[in-house]
DNA sequence: GCGTATATGTGATAATATCACAAGTCAAGG
DNA sequence: CCTTGACTTGTGATATTATCACATATACGC
């Protein structure tokens, strides 16, 4: 897991690279990444930061596709479902995911100040909160862990 | 912290427990625990799940507060901005605080079948989020940490 | 090709949340 | 007591986010 988000990077690089890794895991699973779905999980990588299902849908309508809302939630739906996207519950918005395929638990890092979205390592926080559960007799199954703050660059500003 | 929740227990009790905290907590604060703000409290504490701010809105109406979805917000907003209820992104909706006062960096385990919520001890969670931030040098202000799954009873049934 | 499952387009509507402003309440200081 | 200022509440309007229902189209297995 690279901390991505917070460094500079080539940025159309990152692009294309998590796009291709997404169409070759959408082949190998048999999953249909259809033109819709496709220009969603674009438009979120050349975004690189979270956006609302109507931001998107706005940029999907302006490129022909359906203008309602469920079209713009059924793509978002799909790639989440599939690894693809991640929900920011905090900012009622979505992001590529960074790392498709690997098998991660996210953290989401959230700067309140630049809007910005990395996926952290969340492994040893999902280890301890299933500690927690099971204490409790609980079974997860999903769990989302955001954190708000700030990132490094908007700290130092 | 106890694990209240999934355990049967003398649920007027924990309600009329919780309740003289929060009210002693407020006096030592200074906060002002007016009566609309007292009820929610009351309301959330009787559910005991979470709701949703027009379920609350709704019995306020029905009792002569106001019933425009401010009234419901802001006495919400203030109890969790004071630690007395939480916030459950993942419902859209609210539960009061079972642990008022004590500090405590909740985590929430969502059970999907009867929408019981309990709050699980989080401390070590919340240590390796803040590693993981650490390595990244995001500073964390305030996490938000959900787990959807099954409670020990609906797992049992 | 045919039939079936899946995906998309579209209009309507539901559910959640915020804004703006007027009116009321409370407490401290003159 | 009475004024003042901060905070709280009531209310109407509106913004934002999300889902439903149903028709049409497209792709896939046979």
């Amino acid at each position: 897991m690279e901390p991505l988000a917070f460094h500079h990077h080539d940025h159309s690089h990152c692009e294309g690279d998590v796009m291709h890794r997404a169409e070759a895991l959408a082949k190998e699973q048999g999953l249909r990444l259809t033109p819709v779905r496709k220009r969603v999980l674009e438009i979120l990588l050349e975004a690189h930061k979270a956006m609302g299902a109507y931001d998107v849908l706005q940029r999907l309508a302006a490129e022909g596709f359906g203008n309602q809302p469920p079209v713009a939630y059924r793509a978002l739906e799909f790639l989440v479902e599939h690894g693809l996207a991640h929900r920011i519950r905090r900012l009622n918005a979505f992001t590529a995911c960074m790392h498709p395929g690997e098998a991660h638990s996210p953290a989401f890092l959230i700067c309140r100040q630049c809007d910005s979205v990395a996926e952290a390592d969340a492994a040893g926080v999902r280890a301890a909160l299933g500690a927690s559960a099971d204490a409790l007799g609980f079974t997860i199954e999903r769990s989302n862990i955001e954190a708000l703050g700030l990132c490094p660059a908007c700290k130092a500003a």
